[in-house]
Order: structure tokens, then sequence, then C-alpha cells
DNA sequence: AATTTCCTATACCGATCGGTATACTCGCAG
DNA sequence: CTGCGAGTATACCGATCGGTATAGGAAATT
């Protein structure tokens, strides 16, 4: 039951590979079933043994990458007490992750302001909602707290995310410096979020 | 020469309108002609009579479409003295101009953030390029006055572009309430842009 | 040793893609 | 009145798309 279900979960993860690869890089509509399973170094058949169609598949990658993501974010979050100290961890671990592999945001970020994939929508928006929703109880305790002036806390919530998420989608996309997504960076969005550009 | 060119021309906007509804729908790249022409009630040689190839649709669309928008842009922002006032133009014309007819920044941002169309790739990197350098040399200009403090105007730059430009991406994605993009979350930009949350 | 699982190889399906070709109509302009 | 520009109608091209069918091979489990 092991050494040869072994072998079979190596090539499914080597589909997946190949699908993030070719996914992120051309978009999943100008990606052919072909361009995947000649990445994969597999035959047809094979990638509808494992999934059932093309859109199982980008299905199965941000279902894995986001959800997993999403609960490292709450919990490092949690961990931290002061709203400086939440966000800082906010954008610092959203940078990590891109850093890792900007393959992963790449995907979701053409997924999801790409032009829509009728099998996929509403995935990707239930998961975007959800880490929004995070930033945006983290406005309110800290607004109740008087860490922060009373003010709408979806528009806070917004207007930060707005300010991790741009330069991660922009550094996913093109190739940038290495020390692009730094830590220097994250404390700077965080500290003219707070304090303010004048 | 002015009675049948200028029936030529209406049909030649018919196809450049129908264009502009289905790639800002659907995408560039799921959007077949045949589409476009059922949409125009037009036939094919008639399409390609006035373009051609589909690419040149697009980029017909990019040009007009976000090449007047920018002039338009670039003239009020230098009309407004403070920097609170050239931000604020800023961010109110962006809005305005999405509200008249979101299929257009929705065919932008569409085009900017998904998957790479190579036919047209560099023409909307040189717009938007444009666009934020306008936004530097703004910050630059501020903080030489005294009006901002000193740091780096790409970052500044790029974080007030990324608070504005997010919520305009938001809403040419879906269907929001009417008044979304309203002045007040333009000045609420501004404020919270300049005096921080805190 | 027999059987099942995973996989290859190859060929095919109908549909749709962007684009072209041909032939014909109509109305304004010279 | 003649010619040309704008347009329709229709049919076709080769290529590629997502997906299926069939047949068989290698290896591990039983």
């Amino acid at each position: 039951m092991t050494a040869r279900s072994e072998s079979a979960a190596k090539t499914k993860e080597r589909l997946l590979d190949a699908a993030l690869t070719l996914f992120s890089q051309q978009g999943y509509a100008a990606t052919g079933i072909r361009d995947i399973l000649q990445e994969a170094g597999v035959t047809q058949p094979t990638l509808y043994h494992h999934f059932a169609d093309k859109a199982s598949l980008l299905q199965a990658l941000i279902e894995r990458h986001y959800g997993e993501s999403q609960e490292q974010l709450a919990g490092i979050v949690a961990s931290e007490e002061t709203i400086s100290g939440k966000l800082s961890a906010f954008a610092l671990t959203s940078f990590e992750y891109c850093n890792r592999d900007p393959r992963v945001p790449r995907l979701m970020f053409q997924t999801y302001f790409g032009p829509t994939v009728p099998e996929i929508d509403g995935v990707l928006d239930k998961l975007t909602e959800k880490r929004f929703r995070l930033v945006v109880r983290l406005m309110e305790d800290a607004i109740t707290a008087g860490e922060l002036s009373p003010s709408d806390p979806e528009f806070l919530a917004l207007s930060f995310c707005s300010m991790v998420d741009q330069p991660l989608n922009l550094f996913s996309r093109k190739a940038r410096p290495k020390r692009y997504l730094t830590a220097e960076l994250a404390h700077a969005i965080v500290y003219l979020f707070l304090g303010g550009a004048k």
C-alpha cells in the first residue's frame, strides 16, 4: 500500500507542479493540457487518472496553497500583542510566502484579477474574503483598544491590504531585484499606515 | 467624402465598443472574434476591413482610453496647489473615470494583472509607468517643499497608488453598491495616507 | 504465480479558434 | 454612368482545444 501509491503521489505532485508553473506564467486559459503533460513528463490518460478535468487541477492548486498559507497567517498574527506587531507580522508573512515560491501568489493574483474562470468562480473569492476579514477584525480590536483612531475598520483593512498586496502582486508578476519584498519594506508599510506621510 | 466615411466610422466604433464590452467581461483570450462580430452586428470580412487582427482591436482600445485619461489626469493634478489637493484630484479623477464607464478600468486591470497577452506586452506597461511617474514626481515636490516628511518618493507613490487603485479594481470587477467610488472615499484615502491611522 | 495498480503509446472525437477567399449588393463620388 | 468603398453572406483553411478510447507493459501486492 506504500511503495506504489507513493510513486503515484509523486506523479500527481509532478502534475500539480507543472500546472502551477504554467498557469502562473501564462494563465489558466492560455495553458493547454498538452503543455502540462509535456512539462510533467506524463501522458494524457495519466492526467485524467488523477484529475477529473483541467479545472480540477486549478482548484486543487488554489485550495492547497491558499488554505495552508491562510492558517499560518492567522496563527502568526494572533501571537502578536500590539497592532503594530500584528500588522508587521501580516505583511512579513505575506512577503516571505511570496519569496519562498512566487508562483503561488502570482497564480492567485492572476486568477483573482484576471478574466473570470467560470469553473472556479467563488472558490477564490471565499478565500480572499477570509483573509480580508482577518484584517478587519484586527482593525476593530485595535480601535476598541484605543490603538487606532475611530474610523471605518473595513476601509482601514482595505487600505492596508492594498499597500501590502500591490507590491506582492508587482513582484510576482515581473522579475524584480532580489531584495524587494524585504522586512524593511514591510515595516515601512506599517509605519506609513499608522503614522502617515506628513 | 463625408457621408459614407461617416457610416464607416460608426461601424468601426461599434466594433470597438463590442470588443470593449466583451474583453472587459471575459478577458482577451476568452473572447472569440465571432463573439465580437455578433455583439457588433457585423460580419467577419468587415472586421478585417477595419482592423488587421484581433490584437489590433485591443491595442486600439488601450491606446485610446488610457491615453486620453492620462492627459486629463496630469492637467487636473497640475492645477492644484497643495499636496493634499493634488492627491485628492488624482483619486477623484480616477474614481470619476471609473464611474463613467467601468469597462475601461476593468479592461486595463484585467490586461495588466491577468495573464500576459504577448501581442500587447509592453504597451500597457509603458502607460502605467507614466501614471506612476506622475505620482512619484508629485511626492518628490512635496518632500522638497516640506509638505511631506523625507522618505523614498517611489515607496510613497506606490503606497498611495495602491490605496487608490485597489478600490478601483475591486469596483470594476464586480457589481458594487452604486455609491462606492465616492468623493468621500477619495478624501478618506488622502487623509489616511497623509495622517495615518493612529 | 496471479492480479491489480499505475502508467505509456497512439489514435481519435467534435468543437472552436484566428484568419482567408469568393462572390455579390448597394450607394455615394468622380 | 461608371467605379470604388463599405458591407453582407457563406464557406472554407489548418491548427489547436479539452477530453475519450483502446491496447498493452512493468511492477508491486496478494
